[in-house]
DNA sequence: CGTATCGTTGAAATATATCAATCGCAGTGG
DNA sequence: CCACTGCGATTGATATATTTCAACGATACG
């Protein structure tokens, strides 16, 4: 694995950790000797990953659970002909590789350099199992992904190349409401195996879009949103 | 809502009550009264939907979890201009319904006449509260929907259509691995609202596995397996 | 037994994929 | 600093899987 151990956290405050796993700080607090070692227990190491890096392989042990700090993940799925879906990407803040069974169902790689959180799968079931908002907070993170996927079916089935590409734009520009710029760390390739596409089509919609006066183009990587209405009305 | 409110159980046994939602009632036992008292509340009502009657709709309050006793349910989403992207299909012994915030994200509706157990959510919730173990089901069946969403993505995003039939057969035949015979509840339009597909692509590819030697239609819902090795090797 | 709905089949249209060539930028070394 | 190199992106031409449009057939229902 082409990753390096970096020194542990040093935060001590619980409510920090657990904000840091997503779980909303004042729903739990500090109780007893035990939590406040929980605390310390449930506190990622900090690891970073190369571009193409892998982080886990579908059917491995789901021995941890991680948190983008910054960077990007894809997680996928292969076929055995090498064809792949991307089921989602994951940008800092965002959690991934959380599995309520014992493997993980989906591969992870670092879409260019990567820092990310690491927690103990374990050390969050045992806070879970004398924690019930703990334990919710796990569910309500699960339905949250199980939600994205069903918006995703939506687009794989019954939306055309030109829809799925505004949708993924849109859906992009709604993590920064304020801002009109979308930088995307993932290729045309990326791109298309989430979207179930290839990158052709994919490049050819983003000129279509460009020359439309959707978008503008600043470097491959770089989306100007000129018009964000209109992206939403070709999102379907 | 055209159903109907039939009698409501009679069972009484917590265990059985547990197991009717999916939780392995060895998990649990009876240690009090209350516990009593919840295994009424959880046993569900009994509920019978004609074909086509709608059981929840996409956006309401997810009051009641739901579990399939006969008859088959299927879940969609809309796009506004019609387009209909079905989720799943639930057959005899399945859970849906179940949402881990307040709203349904998807509306079901009966495929056949189809008796469904209705549970009242506030009392899983409750229950889950105080037992892990219930707390623990829940999510696992989140899970579960999920794993099946993400194998789904692979095959909308990724399948030609004859692979995406063969997957969708070989699914069902797996259902009932010692019968060769599969019998279909839903329409062609359903199967190709599943499969991303049109209704017509659906029936070409079915007359093409029968020319195949894979399987043999006896009238349009009954399909008999005639080289489930081909079918799994169809489905890529 | 008639009628409506659903399924099948055919022919033509089209969106997207495939194949292939060129472009352009980022990193590298002279 | 600039040319070289290589990979990713774009563009073009063509192929093709699937859709669309249309007619016909079968099946279930009243």
């Amino acid at each position: 694995m082409s990753a390096q151990l970096a020194s542990n956290a040093i935060m001590f405050d619980i409510r920090t950790a657990k904000r840091s796993i997503g779980i909303a700080p004042t729903q739990t607090t500090v109780t007893s000797i035990d939590d406040g070692v929980e605390a310390m227990e449930m506190m990622g190491a900090r690891m970073t990953f190369d571009r193409d890096a892998e982080i886990f392989g579908e059917s491995e042990a789901a021995d941890f659970v991680y948190r983008v700090v910054s960077g990007a993940v894809r997680t996928y799925k292969l076929l055995s002909d090498g064809r792949r879906q991307i089921g989602d990407f994951h940008l800092a803040g965002d959690l991934f590789g959380l599995e309520a069974g014992a493997e993980h169902r989906l591969s992870a790689e670092a879409i260019c350099k990567t820092e990310v959180m690491v927690f103990r799968r374990a050390n969050l079931f045992s806070l879970a199992a004398r924690t019930p908002a703990v334990g919710r907070a796990l569910w309500a993170e699960t339905a949250r992904e199980l939600e994205r996927a069903q918006t995703h079916l939506m687009l794989l089935g019954r939306k055309s190349a030109c829809e799925r590409v505004a949708s993924f734009l849109s859906a992009l520009g709604e993590r920064e409401p304020k801002a009109s710029e979308i930088a995307l760390p993932m290729s045309r390739q990326d791109m298309a195996d989430y979207l179930g596409l290839t990158i052709e089509t994919v490049s050819r919609t983003f000129t279509q879009l460009q020359s439309d006066g959707v978008i503008s183009l600043s470097g491959c990587r770089r989306v100007h949103v000129k018009n964000r209405g209109a992206l939403a009305r070709l999102s379907a």
